[in-house]
DNA sequence: CCAACGATCGACT
DNA sequence: GTCGATCGTTGGG
């Protein structure tokens, strides 16, 4: 299945689909993860979802086509990155959440700083590939930031999803299992 | 204009 | 396990 096929499924199947593909960045040097979670976002559909009272300028990237980036800061600290999926204006996105070092490992530990883990939270996904809100609206398909889907799927748990007030109990969390 | 509040992380107990 | 940091965005007045 290529990665344009993912982006065309609905968004709680193309979320786990993402699992086991390899985000890569040039952002200051070449790095990559392996994803192991992510979480699923279904726009005005979805209470959870920065996009579901409709576009604002912090999440117009949501409303872009496939494989658009959408880059925003959470709590004033991080930044968190996001892969639109489905059609414009439907505002579906998979949050990554976690991965593990395929490339560079020294140059994202010396973005971490020592003794800390390298990517298991969205914030800490993003400092370790240099992703921030100027990578935002970029594409996944072509832009610094892009995605390979795995060559066949990989076996994960689906869970709710964390740090949210509504929809808690949606089941829309998807992790890798060992 | 302004107050409230995060799709979190890291330090500390 | 608990809690404080920290600031851009949002929406209400």
């Amino acid at each position: 299945m290529t990665l344009l096929d993912i982006l065309e499924l609905p968004v709680e199947e193309a979320a786990p689909r993402l699992l086991g593909a390899t985000i890569a960045s040039d952002v200051g040097g070449r790095t990559s993860l392996r994803i192991t979670e992510v979480e699923a976002y279904a726009g005005e559909l979805d209470e959870a979802s920065h996009a579901h009272r409709g576009p604002t300028p912090r999440t117009l990237a949501m409303f872009g086509p496939p494989g658009t980036l959408y880059v925003y800061r959470s709590y004033g600290i991080h930044w968190c990155a996001n892969v639109v999926v489905a059609p414009v204006g439907r505002a579906r996105a998979v949050l990554l959440r976690a991965g593990v070092p395929i490339e560079g490992e020294p140059r994202m530990r010396d973005r971490r700083g020592p003794d800390r883990p390298i990517a298991a939270g969205p914030g800490m996904l993003c400092q370790a590939l240099g992703i921030t809100g100027a990578l935002d609206g970029s594409s996944v398909l072509d832009g610094p930031v892009r995605v390979e889907p795995p060559a066949s799927p990989v076996p994960y748990v689906a869970t709710p999803r964390i740090g949210i007030s509504k929809a808690v109990d949606t089941p829309w969390r998807f992790v890798v299992t060992d």
